[in-house]
DNA sequence: CGGAATTTGTGCGTTAACGAACAACTTTCT
DNA sequence: AGAAAGTTGTTCGTTAACGCACAAATTCCG
């Protein structure tokens, strides 16, 4: 549910945010040390110095809370996005770079230790919060352009995009050559840029 | 009162800890950047991400918080004490050296910034723990020599070497001459040594 | 000087985190 | 296999921290 965008009700309790960011940075940490598979709750409460209860009220279990460590890595994405000088980066494809340079700078030091399990929940979540963001992103250039439509539905060409990202992200992550984000980039670009162009 | 000494009662509560820590590293981290004086209460709640009403149920202002930052510092001291291999360097005058480097390390970064107000603080709770860590270390030793005594009350004795203490430690901040922390405290050395020995 | 603004310290109803205990389940060891 | 050890997820009474509002004291400034 909502990362922290829309300025609607209080400001999150100093206490939830702390236990949140607590518990989370200590996920991060061990999946520094050791594999996700074998990270236990309890490893993860002792470093978080928090109680057990605490983390149930927030988490439903550690693949939760695993899937909710994206919007560290995403959620700075829509501010970046929305404070650009308005020029023409804007495109539906403005997300892609950063996620392919964070990816490649986490890569040895916690994505390798995720294993199949962990690698499927985050990709999971990733095209979840993508979707939602491209989607929203869409409507409102759509908008913009007065309502233009006829082509593909915004909403499943979200679903396209977030989908053919996730694709090429694993699939490069997978990949035992060595390429570098930017050139990645160019070939998740080079694979939908023509659909795009179609529209 | 207790500072962490005793094994009696239930380990304090993570709150507390969390709360206590997050104040003293504020406020420490502030007077890196200015002045004692000028650091107002607001500012360290903001810093630290503490409510208003969590500060004054530890702490009674900021100058008592200020006091309590010195068992970061002395804190350590009798965990290497006692963890020591017993061999025979624990006289009466283990402490000084350890605390003469310490200053020395955080001379330029926060102690200059105490002022006159803040270093009277300081050095009078400095001397406070000081006895009260000095008095128990020597008649922890008197025992051992089965209760010799007969020369200078152990109480008062305790009194005296944390007060000389203060006062080098206060010469040696205030004098503009860089004397090296060995060097200070050799001549703290010879200045109790005569007593000591006499007794 | 004197009013405005800031800072201080306190009170209080609400809520998140605590800690401890628990049954159910999984792992490990022999 | 079967006992011992460890892990998971839940519950519940207690308590620390929250946020907010307030009067008193202090500092700022025209």
């Amino acid at each position: 549910m909502g990362i922290r965008s829309m300025p609607a009700g209080k400001r999150t309790d100093r206490r939830v945010a702390r236990t949140r960011k607590a518990l989370l940075d200590a996920l991060h940490s061990l999946i520094c040390e050791k594999d996700y598979d074998s990270i236990v709750v309890k490893e993860i409460l002792d470093r978080a110095d928090v109680g057990r209860s605490a983390f149930y009220t927030h988490f439903v279990d550690k693949d939760d809370l695993l899937a909710h460590g994206i919007h560290d890595i995403v959620g700075g994405l829509p501010a970046r996005h929305s404070q650009s000088d308005e020029s023409r980066n804007d495109g539906p494809l403005w997300f892609s770079q950063t996620i392919f340079e964070h990816v490649d700078r986490q890569r040895r030091t916690t994505i390798h230790r995720l294993g199949r399990r962990g690698a499927a929940i985050l990709h999971q979540r990733l095209n979840q919060v993508l979707v939602k963001m491209i989607a929203e992103q869409l409507d409102t250039e759509a908008r913009k352009q007065h309502k233009r439509d006829g082509g593909i539905p915004s909403d499943l060409l979200a679903q396209y995009l977030a989908g053919t990202f996730v694709l090429v992200l694993n699939w490069w992550i997978e990949s035992k050559s060595q390429i570098s984000p930017s050139a990645v980039n160019d070939l998740f670009s080079s694979l939908v840029m023509p659909v795009l162009a179609s529209n």
